[in-house]
DNA sequence: GAGCAAATATACCAATTGGTTTATTTCAAA
DNA sequence: TTTGAAATAAACCAATTGGTATATTTGCTC
């Protein structure tokens, strides 16, 4: 089996990724079935096996998909910046456009997978998890960085406002969720922002 | 059809959506069958039927079952103090239990309902937001209350203050749920916790 | 542009799904 | 204690599920 580095076969794999990826963040892992898939790929079921050996398999690869593109588009809004602080806002600002402007239709893959991942699927539940770590991971390096270079308190604990983050924002798309509605994640992230001002201002 | 007000078929009932509440938070709707409710129910498929029209109709009395034990459990913590301050802070530490001594098991139903239904299931997500909010009105009563008696800042945003609090405490849970720990539900705690009071505090 | 492997489609499979029908048991009122 | 209805169990159903085996087509390499 050799491997044609980027043709016609790697295209069809690239586009059931991308489909599969909203329908499990849409509908769930248990609430997609491989007819949904075969309608939203318009690809046959041997197709889908021939690039992915189980619906385990494909859901992991449409999991890595989702958040890398999340990845990404993090990355791409604090890209222009230099200080730390303005990353922290344009992270922000990335995130108030969240629900008008999706990375994904169904909302956050993070959210998602996490939930129904963690007590049920294993390989799933893993790679959330690291995302998760990643996420963080960034955050707590910007908020280092803004204190190496005094622009931050120094006595902040980044790690636990990293943690504050993260719910923070995922708590408040939920609700935007469930109120289909930008309001609320609107009024948590201007009160997170205004936490964050006051715990890295330097004094 | 006459209905013996609390007897055999009464407790039968009540098992099957007991059993049914935690099936549904740990698997989610479309996860779990009438096998496994069978099962966990030791009630077969005609009973389950005889009690409940539908899968569906089955998972919204589950659902409703949970938040209302949630709700209960809720207002336990709270019931013994009088003044806001109290009760606010009650409510935190009851959450800071949530992980460890779990109302249910698989988490929280509040955001594991939500999370699948709100693409999905219509007739779940209508209660879903109803039980929002509940505990958002119920939060800001408690926050209005304190302002009346003058233990709390009059100038504060109970309404938002309330969103903040939901969507820290859901996004905590997720992440303790995802990391299979409790700390991450304590940092944010510890968070918001400051920030309530730093906000509610009369200047 | 021929040929063949890789990719995709078709046809098939047993198991399981949500749901129904029918039989049997149980319980509670008389 | 009898009895009839309510509750539960058992048997059954068509449809769908995830997955496989096989046929056909496609597109890359020479």
């Amino acid at each position: 089996m050799k491997l044609p580095q980027t043709s016609k076969a790697e295209q069809t794999r690239h586009l059931i990724v991308e489909r599969a990826a909203e329908l499990f963040n849409r509908k769930g892992f248990a609430g997609t079935s491989y007819q949904d898939l075969m309608e939203a790929t318009g690809v046959t079921k041997g197709c889908l096996y021939g690039h992915f050996g189980s619906k385990d398999e494909l859901a992991v690869a449409a999991f890595e998909f989702a958040a890398q593109a999340l990845i990404d588009r993090v990355g791409d809004a604090m890209a222009p910046y230099q200080k730390a602080g303005e990353k922290l806002r344009a992270l922000l600002n990335f995130y108030r456009t969240y629900l008008s402007n999706p990375i994904l239709a169904g909302g956050c893959p993070l959210l998602n997978t996490a939930v129904e991942a963690d007590d049920n699927h294993p390989a799933l539940h893993e790679r959330v998890v690291k995302v998760l770590d990643r996420l963080h991971k960034g955050l707590r390096k910007i908020i280092a960085l803004g204190q190496e270079q005094g622009e931050f308190n120094v006595m902040a604990n980044s790690q636990q406002l990293a943690t504050f983050f993260v719910a923070t924002v995922e708590g408040g798309i939920l609700l935007g969720k469930a109120y289909n509605s930008s309001e609320p994640l609107q009024t948590v992230l201007n009160q997170l922002e205004r936490w964050l001002r006051q715990e890295l201002e330097v004094r």
